[in-house]
RNA sequence: CUACCACAACCUG
């Protein structure tokens, strides 16, 4: 069973669905993360309905299997992908019944369900009752503010979690605050905060570095943007 | 064994 596991998912993550889909049918044995890998594989290909036909199946046809933590938080990026709030309900119904809510990943993944599907209040009020808020918390909520452009609230809130939780950023903060800072072409806090990320240690991975270029060439900095380009270790 | 936040360019709408 473990291995099939293990095949499903590592289909999904290389983009082969059909060979996932085929190694979980022929499963003589399935367990509750069989069904969360294949419906973690649909998601990741993009295949939103067969997420849910697949859920679907799992509460028909095996009894006694519970939808856990994981379920969840797999699921819900694909109600907030669907842009309807409808599904994303239901799964937060979901939560709530199987005392499931209160736990910090499901949290994550609702605030950043109701905020992708415009809801935006509804995901604030679920951000603030998190209690022991880590920083994936505050990249939900600051690529929630980054999306609708809020310039201000997004910096504040780049602050807060710094002043008032002690929370270090990482690599995902600053790419989520970045797109505000180029969306006037403010070539300053582009600058400023490719200055914040390298004293502050961010692992600057390859997704970071192409952020920043493409960051100084929308600035239109050629210059910097090259700087960065040809400082990286890899490129792609 | 699975699972929460981020992910280029271009084109079209």
């Amino acid at each position: 069973v473990f291995v099939g596991n293990a095949l499903v998912a590592m289909y999904g993550k290389q983009g082969i669905v059909v060979d996932a889909l085929r190694v979980f049918e022929n499963m003589p044995e399935r367990n509750l993360v069989s069904w969360n890998s294949m419906i973690c594989s649909f998601s990741e290909n993009g295949f939103s309905n067969e997420c849910f036909g697949v859920f679907r199946r799992m509460l028909l046809e095996e009894e006694g299997l519970v939808p856990d933590v994981a379920t969840l938080v797999t699921l819900l990026p694909v109600c907030a992908g669907e842009g309807g709030i409808d599904m994303g309900a239901v799964v937060h119904g979901m939560a709530v019944k199987l005392g499931h809510c209160d736990e910090l990943m499901v949290s994550n993944a609702l605030m950043d369900t109701y905020s992708k599907c415009g809801l935006w209040s509804e995901s604030e009020i679920i951000f603030c009752m998190i209690k022991n808020k880590n920083v994936v918390s505050w990249n939900s909520i600051i690529g929630s503010y980054s999306r609708e452009g809020n310039k201000r609230g997004t910096f504040e809130l780049f602050m807060r979690m710094q002043m008032e939780e002690k929370i270090r950023p990482n690599e995902i903060t600053i790419l989520n605050v970045l797109p505000v800072c180029f969306e006037n072409s403010e070539m300053m806090s582009v600058k400023e905060l490719h200055c914040y990320s390298l004293r502050n240690g961010i692992q600057s991975d390859e997704m970071l570095a192409n952020a920043f270029v493409a960051a100084y060439a929308k600035c239109g900095s050629t210059r910097s943007a090259e700087h960065v380009f040809y400082g990286m270790e890899v490129r792609t």
